[in-house]
DNA sequence: AACTTACTGCAACAAGGTTGCGATTGTGAC
DNA sequence: GTCACAATCGCAACCTTGTTGCAGTAAGTT
């Protein structure tokens, strides 16, 4: 198990060796990112940021997020209606969602992989399991 | 093969029944859903309705479209990114979607019985699978 | 400490819908 | 037919989820 703190500090030095820099807005969403275990949704990263440092702007958070993404350390995943969901991109499962009560199931990628090797043999697919949810709905639901 | 004259007759007829009414907006959105072979947004089927007939609202295409669905001749189904896409419920299937070009794949619902049965067993959770579109990078794409 | 330029806050804009409301218009009953 | 009345409509306003242009601020380098 990794110390928060390490994956934190990994962060913010590739987005420096990739000629960005680490601004303390920047600093309190890849915290934020790293405490959460849930998947979360750009607005309420906004509003936590915005409880230490109010005058951090929404567009801020959005630019943070497109930049953490494209350096492959941040995925979102659509679930549907609603906004998209950021995590962590080492957490990497596949997402089921429930569309009764919004509950969220998450197994691991090799769930797929059946599916996904069918898809590449027969239609030349490769599956990006990770950008989106399987849609359905759970016991209690159904 | 079924007239598509009887299914849009079938439709409308559904549509009495259920206490609603048959307006000529609606019989129009009801016409171009039975005339498209293809997925389509409501945004399109706004402009398609409105080439006939110009004063017809957007959000009338929306609302019909909802009380479609609540009858369950229509449904729709979430491309990641973009508008919901919207098709006859008896086209049933799987959709795959390149995120590169946007080319879509339909296979039918039998490609996820696997996985939906493991699904079910292990975790209580039945599988929609037209609801949501699996995403990934068609053989140009990848 | 100065200098560059990446980053920021702000406001405006955009896509994709949703909603309230007063005006129309299908439909079933006569 | 035609009447009554509720379902539906067009319209405008609003909402959510972002995206973008710009002038000012501040991180990192020297």
């Amino acid at each position: 198990m990794r110390a928060t703190g390490e994956r934190l500090d990994e962060i913010l030095e590739l987005l420096r060796t990739d000629g960005g820099r680490v601004t303390s807005a920047r600093r309190a969403v890849v915290q934020i990112l790293v405490d959460s275990h849930d998947h979360i949704s750009a607005e309420e990263i906004a509003e936590r940021v915005q409880r230490q440092m109010p005058d951090v702007a929404p567009s801020t958070v959005y630019r943070t997020l497109d930049v953490l993404e494209r350096l492959g350390q941040v995925e979102h995943v659509h679930l549907g209606h609603g906004p998209s969901m950021y995590h962590l991109s080492e957490r990497v499962h596949v997402h089921l969602m429930c569309r009764g009560c919004g509950r969220m199931i998450e197994l691991p990628d090799s769930y797929l992989d059946d599916l996904a090797t069918r898809l590449a043999d027969e239609h030349g697919f490769v599956l990006e399991p990770r950008h989106f949810a399987l849609l359905g709905r759970c016991t209690d639901c159904a």
